[in-house]
DNA sequence: TATGGGTTATAATTTAAATTAATAAGTATC
DNA sequence: GATACTTATTAATTTAAATTATAACCCATA
């Protein structure tokens, strides 16, 4: 078996010809049509059934088999290469917004003294996608929030911390009266949320289905200042990560009765069995710090 | 980069030299260096130290990583022709003893009925052991006894049945005048086991850890009918699955108080994304049938 | 320090394989 | 049945890989 036929073959399947495959590839026709030959001489099997005036008219099953591992084959072709490429070139290190302002600055001073800040290549988006682009081979790294416990075969990780959610208002707000409060009596409650950002939003949902209502949304926003900003306003009150809230914020803060088991968690995560070259060894150990910081800040 | 070169570079991280390499693949040394060589140019970094009075001193760093993508290809392409290869001719199936001696008689007939007897390659060994021969591509399909729920991501599983443990012993045996027992009041007794088979012992394991003691085993057995007839004879007591025990096998049935979580699952398993050809859909079919009928029986 | 026994590296040659160019041969549509 | 689109076949060419023979290297030890 080669690796350029199999490059051809899932090819041929996405585009369904034999012209135009040859086309994409700079060859000429005669060389795929080998190609695709060799693979089902060698297999035995017929890979597509051609027609001469359509292209492709179908895929196999056992083309559905081979293309299946053909993909699986390139896609860990193309994560060696990639992954030899910037050994010992930076760490591609992935951030999610939220976990960057609160928790990232704490070990911030040591892997600048360490000499690693400018060995970083920065992937700023949500967790979600920062999975995505873990597995892609796009980055190698990432501090990774998760509502629940990470359990993924595919990754290696290193759970930091469990941060807890709690509701905040305003200092004239009636919530500042108490300290805990039932999630059933915020029904009649404007709420102001952490958009786009995946594991507030998911959990303030979990909370809302559980009482049955869908909370009353006035605003979204991205930056956790503005929220607590609005917040201390009292345009509206929100559920946030107890770490983001500083002494400084004029917030009220009610814990939630019966809590969900829904946590802000924090790890450290890699592909697995990916090898760490020196920097990113030192790196690494510079976060795992966060695991004693993060609950005494 | 080419499967071949990959294929001499595997053997080469094992092997150590050049020269055996070369020997091993039944081709003369210089072919062997020049494909390193290749792999070497095409990735811009050297995969490994050579010493030309010794062999090969070390693999780098970036030598591990492409190792262990390396083996993952070549897995892959291995698992790719296996399964084109087994394709439409018979169904690979894996069968741990106890399960093929309880639950597959119930559907026996309907696969017979069906004509996929003759098609069965059977291999019966350990639910642990059939996971192995499952993931090196030796069967496509299996029937995997575990203590709890399978979560595996690499597998794709039905669940089909959990059977509950409880405690057997002799009709002339002082259990024998009660329906419950606690663990804990079997300190003394002699036991009668499964051996070899994963669940059964780990789960007589569990119950005595959490008593704190090591059961008295003074037979061990594959049999279940063997099992049976020596608790019948009130050679010793025994922990099985509850669906092993017929109305005519002559023994006291104890229900465990407070039992554990672990029961005696059964699930269909196969590789994820494993396409199945006609003969396997129509035999998977068949074991779900399963599903409706062990607790019947 | 010269030599022998082990290794890997290199260059020229041979062999094998992939690509091309030109063309044939299907299949559908009008 | 001519046209326009495919894929298939062939022989010639080009490119790549394996071999052969030999060189270069390392190290132990005489």
């Amino acid at each position: 078996m080669k690796l350029r036929d199999l490059q051809y073959f899932c090819s041929l399947y996405k585009t369904g010809t034999f012209t135009e495959l040859a086309k994409s590839f700079k060859v000429e026709q005669p060389t795929v049509t080998l190609a695709i030959k060799r693979l089902e001489n060698e297999l035995g099997e017929t890979l597509v059934l051609r027609n001469r005036s359509k292209g492709i008219i179908e895929v196999t099953q056992v083309g559905e088999i081979l293309y299946h591992h053909a993909q699986n084959i390139l896609h860990e072709e193309n994560l060696a290469s990639t992954e030899i490429k910037h050994f010992n070139k930076g760490i591609r290190f992935g951030l999610p917004p939220i976990i960057g302002n609160l928790y990232f600055p704490l070990v911030a001073k040591k892997i600048a003294e360490d000499g690693l800040m400018a060995n970083l290549e920065l992937d700023e988006t949500g967790s979600n996608q920062l999975y995505q682009d873990l597995m892609a081979g796009k980055i190698d790294i990432a501090l990774l929030g998760s509502s629940l416990p990470i359990r993924n075969k595919k990754l290696t990780t290193n759970f930091l911390s469990s941060g807890e959610f709690v509701i905040i208002s305003s200092k004239k707000h009636w919530l500042a009266k108490q300290n805990t409060v039932s999630f059933e009596d915020l029904k009649q409650e404007p709420f102001v949320t952490l958009n786009g950002k995946f594991i507030h939003d998911h959990v303030l949902n979990l909370y809302s289905q559980r009482v049955n209502f869908s909370p009353k949304i006035i605003f979204e926003t991205q930056s956790i200042e503005t929220l607590k900003n609005l917040v201390a306003q009292d345009v509206g009150i929100a559920l946030l990560v107890k770490d983001a809230i500083l002494p400084t914020d004029n917030l009220a803060v009610n814990y939630l009765q019966s809590p969900l088991p829904e946590k802000f968690n924090v790890s450290i995560a890699t592909r697995k069995d990916y090898i760490r070259d020196n920097l990113e060894k030192k790196f690494i150990e510079d976060l795992e710090v966060l695991k004693n910081k993060i609950h005494q800040a």
